[in-house]
DNA sequence: CTGAAAGCGCTTACAG
DNA sequence: CTGAAAGCGCTTACAG
């Protein structure tokens, strides 16, 4: 890259020492109304840009947060970084977007090579491997947010959806319809937001007086396939269930997959309900109940907790968890009816 | 956040110049193998990590690139920063990410705020608004690369989808099925795109021999909202069309949802093919026929040209336009098929 | 093989 | 209000 103008050649030009055009350019109230005046113009005519890195060098502040996402193509990831990036271009932040794929070798690797950048503070989306880096950074007094976090730690602060509150909701919905066999599809690498969730499922079945049975519990790994092979693992029950909750939705396109093969029809033979709401929920056929979470809005109030982190003094903020929890929304759509009774079921008399 | 170790501190605690420091990090042969070893140790055991701004500002490469999307939550443009991410980690770039959210001025600034971070190189993707950019970044002999460029401009490297060809190739594809009747729903923000899968469609209808009729073109806006909308408005035609290609997987979306509501089924009423082939495209009742674009590898092509540009020397470089073009693949899924015979049609004998 | 020096492009006390 | 100086954390010719 070609060197662009500098301070020194500016205030060369305007015949002054290259500090009085830097206080001019950033709007020192030292500087006399008209070499400011002049010197913006120089400036502005040569398309100065100030040099970021020198400028952090002796700042100490890069004026860049660095985020970590498992998969930047996940529409949830996606969503929240879209809310991160609105907030940050804002307030003049960049962003420095690094994969971890899923690898703690890689998530660690991605988390040095910020520290390398001198990122103000980092922001972890849905991490779904362990958090070594957590007291990496901490170390180095780098401020971490995490969104939807499934590694909880202390000291660290996160914005995370009512995973608990929203599968109970689901429940319940489920439950009012009438049914009573209700299976949970899970996410074995969800960690706390798997758990949350079933216990979430667990807590709604007991206040309805349904018992929990292990079986209608079998797990995924929130992809197509996985939901696929869960949904035909239930079929196979003795007693499959009528209801089913998905851990997302993309674990929930799997299902629909299986129940259209097997020939079975949503919701009038089994209801399906997902999580997430991912744009593409509405357009499946049926349309697909799941509890919306304010993707965008998680992005937007972790970024903002980051910036609040970067402008409170360190000493007193850091033994101080902050822990913001958004609540989901249950959209209930064409995917959840009640089960058919029992009699019209039985279409061959065979009892 | 707190200054991590420096080279210079590691000087002290070995006793030797921070030039002998930084050489023996940087694996310089001018070292001896003791001396070279005892610094490493201490490199690794104090946690120390190079200030790369610092080493920017001596090397004039910051080893970091910029990327400038309209909406990183797209999936289109989420596959391709996947790809781009993988080779530039792999390769020790970082990634700063920038939203241009369609906005020509909010677009403008990303990039002036790239170049203050002193990016070696720019990868756009799918830009919907013109390239203000280019000549601003040409200026400043930063090398760009455009994914699916809608705004060609000269002296620009670029990969770019055969969008005619493919286009051609489901038009062709819906032909040989029978219709005779086929719409094309376009992006009227689609810029060369559009008017590639335009042409294309164009040409393969000359091809078989079908006149063109403008009235089947229709424009949307990428968004699910606008197929439904141009889809209603083909519907209302006093002959509508038995198939239609829609400008991407997003618009069919909205074209689905408009014949469902219509109580029209897909593909026995009406045949629908998309383009881009985005995940949820198979898992569509009934799934969707599409060209699928290697989004990831189109993302790894753009990342290792720019690589390419930024390792050859600039002068005689420069006047070279690469331009790589790859090639969608048309996937036959359920939502295209023979039109129903004009006889079986008339169920009321009105005729 | 190693060190002292200069410098990348900035900011900011310290004098005046 | 302005300038000279120091320094942020590095790299790299230039001597030795």
């Amino acid at each position: 890259m070609r060197k662009s103008i500098s301070l020194k050649e500016i205030a060369q030009i305007a015949g002054v020492s290259h500090s009085t055009v830097s206080r001019a350019l950033n709007n020192s109230l030292l500087i006399s109304r008209e070499m400011a005046e002049q010197i913006h113009k120089i400036a502005a005519e040569r398309g100065y840009r100030p040099n970021r890195n020198a400028r952090s060098l002796v700042t100490q502040r890069s004026m860049a947060v660095g985020c970590v996402v498992t998969n930047i193509a996940d529409p949830f990831i996606g969503e929240v970084m879209r809310g991160v990036e609105e907030i940050a271009s804002q307030e003049d932040y960049s962003i420095i977007l690094t994969h971890s794929g899923g690898n703690p070798d890689r998530e660690m690797k991605a988390v040095r090579s910020l520290c390398e950048r001198t990122v103000d503070g980092v922001i972890v989306v849905a991490s779904r491997v362990g958090g070594a880096y957590v007291p990496y950074l901490l170390e180095r007094q780098v401020p971490i947010v995490l969104v939807n976090n499934q590694h909880p730690s202390d000291f660290v602060h996160s914005v995370t959806i009512a995973n608990y509150e929203a599968a109970r909701a689901v429940i319940l919905h489920l439950g009012e319809l009438g049914h009573k066999h209700i299976a949970y599809i899970g996410d074995q690498f969800g960690g706390q937001s798997n758990a949350e969730r079933h216990a979430g499922y667990r807590a709604a079945l007991k206040e309805m007086g349904i018992r929990y049975a292990p079986k209608l519990v079998v797990s995924g790994e929130s992809t197509p396939a996985s939901g696929e092979h869960a949904m035909s693992k239930l079929l196979t029950l003795p007693t499959p269930p009528t209801a089913i909750f998905c851990y997302d939705d993309i674990t929930a396109l799997g299902a629909y997959r299986t129940l259209q093969r097997f020939g079975l029809r949503i919701p009038h033979d089994i209801s399906i309900a997902g999580f997430d709401g991912l744009f593409f929920a509405e357009f499946l056929q049926p349309s697909l109940t799941t509890v919306e979470q304010p993707m965008h809005e998680m992005g937007e109030l972790a970024m903002k907790l980051l910036l609040e982190l970067l402008s409170t003094s360190r000493k007193d903020a850091s033994p101080i968890k902050t822990q913001i929890i958004v609540h989901g929304k249950l959209v209930v759509r064409d995917s959840t009816a009640s089960p058919r009774p029992k009699s019209l079921k039985a279409e061959h008399p065979s009892s």
